[in-house]
DNA sequence: GTTAGATCTAGAACAATTCCAATCTGTTGA
DNA sequence: TCAACAGATTGGAATTGTTCTAGATCTAAC
């Protein structure tokens, strides 16, 4: 197999992450950062790794997107119980869920104006305000 | 087993909604719509109702659950994937989430400025908006 | 009362995720 | 260079939350 694409960045982005750049995450970092922000399950992703030849369990699937998540690289979008979706787009955005597919689009942070936000009790921090617009 | 109260009023909520008043749905309804505002899992709700020695099974209280939804008693809150929430409060609010204990608390719908939502692609509607705020 | 159809139930089945113990790999230091 | 160790990966079992199923049991209506 050669190597068609020089890995480099994602090594460094790897190790500035505190994460051993293995072959498992080298591969998941490609289909995940490469190219345009994506949202993804664990089972696709894992999909995606099988049809490109990686092994890559579906173990290790979830370690390294909640590494990642732990990283900085990803976030974790929440829309529906009992599946949990993968964003890598880590700009201030919210999410059009489609309710029949189950697809997300984003949507720009800048663009909606959310004001008036109740303080959180003493003590306690906000750590993200999620809008999510429900399609059907 | 005397009853203490008067159920006519939960009764006549159940057979408005096309719901048989049965005894199960009668204990349900009672834990659920008396009182104030609640947020609780299936889990919770089924325990609350062993606790009130009232014989539900779990399934029921799925059963009950989705039902009341699709009444227009109950809606589904999603905050957390792998769990959901069950909701008293139909009127148009968002959520507090407290990351740590799983607690949501309500926050006023009028309250928060929410403006500038993009439309969604043609063909499409919205069917609601939810804001979640995330606390730690 | 009888009865048809709705409802309830226990337990099996399912789906998504996490756990685990064994094995393998990447890095480091001699 | 390579031994050694900590960290990473793996398949499969275990867990969790939820839904399904088939049969028993109720409710409402006559």
């Amino acid at each position: 197999m050669t190597r068609s694409r020089p890995y480099s960045a994602l090594i460094e982005r790897l190790k500035a992450a505190g994460l051993r750049p293995t072959r498992q995450r080298l591969a998941l970092a490609k289909l995940l950062l490469e190219g345009g922000h994506r949202h993804v399950t664990a089972e696709q992703l894992h999909g995606e790794a099988r049809d490109a030849d990686v092994g890559v369990s579906l173990a290790t699937v979830y370690n390294t997107l909640h590494q990642f998540i732990g990283a900085g690289l990803l976030r974790e979008v929440v829309v529906d119980a009992g599946r949990s979706y993968f964003d890598t787009n880590m700009a201030e955005h919210h999410h059009f869920y489609f309710e029949d597919s189950g697809q997300l689009m984003d949507v720009d942070g800048q663009a909606v104006e959310l004001a008036n936000l109740p303080s959180p009790p003493e003590g306690r921090e906000i750590s993200r305000v999620d809008v999510v617009i429900r399609v059907k």
